[in-house]
DNA sequence: ATCGCAATTGTAACCGGTTACAATCCCAGC
DNA sequence: GCTGGGATTGTAACCGGTTACAATTGCGAT
């Protein structure tokens, strides 16, 4: 209904001619800073107020040569795993004053040159491990403040992850306590270092008990990908399926039920996160909780010191903890 | 590793001046317009690669008033459902160079103000019905281009959606085909136009048929709160759980299974939206398939139409489909 | 050699804010 | 009445691009 036009904004000048002051005045009353008298800063309220002045980021912004804005970057943003990490961000950029860019790189043809293009219009990146290759995050480290979520130490100067020593505690409690011997690690470790870590702790924990380490099962980190891997873990006739995270978990969980199969008695099944379909389901997800929310939060707080100059540890870990439930055989 | 800061990007007069050419001439070449001879384009060529020189952002935003960005305003940015349409829209945004901030407004204390300056940093917005109340989306569709996703036709001028008919259509095929006489929804109308919607369709298909309406569940959009409505549908007694969504309807299937039960012999149970999880799981999960992927696509369209000053038609609506599958009853 | 016109290139004024610095005002103190 | 210093306010130069318009150049035609 209104006729107001998306042209007519106005700008710092004509606010400051209306008001009858200077556009250094009209600054100073908009953002509270310097010394204004009580009068001028009444005027000059009037004046915004009765046009509804805002003032233009990008004018801002090129003054302040900050773009209060900051870009996260992931492999896809499906699911409840990147929700919460995305929560974590947000739960520190927005006190910060900062805008978030989630960028989901697994439809973009092509990722690298967008995401230096995207650099173009952001104070600093956050950039989760298995989106881009080595190569295009040390040509944007180089230029840019970056930090990386996830084990993927190489790159980039600055690291936030959790630990894995839970996940080998996991699988030895799937060896040792429950006795099993013949699992099958769902996931895969090409192209994801957190995947990787896991597989190698996977193989690890068989090493230290002088077994044979199981097999792998290479598929995607999203429901469906469980689901679908349902038929041949079944088929290939083995104790425990150790899922790469909680979301393959769920889906190959949901598999097995379907088709009238019992969790744990004919498959243990584990996953990693915690996410929070884990502690409803029945039986509950045996899992690894990673403090999800934290890993965005810590990567987002580093990155802004980064911005600003600071000095920042190359590596910061997050601690992980077992949570058994039921789904792995234990009775509680 | 790099001694490089981030400081030291430099500036079209500072490549103008190593070239030794005019700003003017910089960013003829830089961005391939207006006639510059073939001589000095390579000299300025080499300059822009030897100093890795890309355009700040912001002076090109402010000089072409215009951010170059949309914003996307959902209420949570969990599921597979989001990420479909998140699609849609990058899919025609990404082409029409324009970068896209996702916003989820559900963990946003104070949603309404940001928003107001999210709108600062954008061209237009794309709202997603039931995150913000309708005052703000006047005051917002007062001075920007904005859209609406879903069927809230009051506040914003443009308005993007999926009809409804196919939602009337799975209710009436329960009722009829399959005879079912005790329907819970599962859903809460309240808050979100589009359950609202289909809260008014599942009544209407009740009364067509002179049948008393069932009752409704009210809870959340997200699987966990399929998983959480399990206890109380399945204590009501009733025939057939008609879901808001393919999550909640997948949740409550997954905890259904959990104890043991048969779908659709114990319970029956549909969804909407036919996510990739509904025609894998097994039951396959009776749905109505809306074109998501569509529906963020048009959005995107409509507004850049509008960005550009486009005379734009207030409403534009596209097709769902039924999807019959298992877990209604349907033997295929 | 001179003129005319098109192709190149440069100058400088924006875009819309912020802010260093200078100018002005006001009032107490001598 | 005059001076000094803090509080207000204004001027104008930036931030880093784009672009209208003017100036210059090159070259064939007369």
């Amino acid at each position: 209904m209104p006729e107001q036009k998306p042209e007519d904004r106005m700008s710092v000048r004509e606010i400051a001619k209306l008001a009858g002051v200077s556009t250094a005045t009209v600054s100073r009353v908009y953002r509270g800073v310097g010394s204004v008298s009580a009068a001028t800063k009444a005027k000059v309220q009037a004046a915004i107020e009765q046009y509804g002045y805002r003032p233009s980021h990008l004018g801002a912004a090129l003054a302040n040569r900050r773009h209060g804005a900051l870009a996260v970057v992931f492999p896809g943003l499906s699911g409840p795993y990147f929700a919460e990490l995305i929560n974590g961000v947000e739960s520190v950029a927005v006190p910060g004053q900062m805008s978030v860019h989630v960028i989901g790189t697994h439809l973009r043809r092509d990722a690298p040159d967008e995401l230096l293009d995207v650099a173009r219009r952001v104070d600093g990146m956050a950039i989760h491990g298995g989106t881009v290759p080595k190569a295009v995050i040390e040509q944007l480290a180089a230029r840019h403040p970056v930090v990386m979520i996830g084990p993927d130490p190489h790159p980039a100067p600055v690291v936030v992850r959790t630990d894995h020593e839970a996940f080998r505690e996991l699988v030895t409690h799937l060896l040792v306590d429950h006795k099993l011997r013949k699992l099958i690690f769902v996931g895969n470790p090409e192209g994801s270092p957190d995947l990787t870590e896991r597989w190698e702790a996977f193989v690890t924990a068989h090493k230290l008990l002088r077994l044979r380490p199981g097999k792998q099962y290479p598929t995607g980190l999203e429901q469906t990908h469980g689901v679908q891997a349902a038929d041949d873990v079944l088929a290939g006739g083995y104790d425990g399926a150790v899922c790469g995270n909680d979301e393959t978990a769920l889906g190959l969980m949901m598999a097995v039920l379907g088709r009238g199969l019992k969790v744990p008695d004919d498959l243990v099944i584990t996953g990693v996160d915690d996410v929070p379909m884990s502690s409803l389901v029945s039986p509950g997800l045996t899992t690894v909780a990673r403090p999800l929310a934290e890993l965005g939060a810590t990567a987002t707080r580093l990155l802004l010191d980064l911005i600003n100059g600071a000095d920042v540890a190359p590596e910061t870990v997050l601690t992980s903890r077992l949570v058994q439930r039921a789904s792995c055989g234990c009775t509680d």
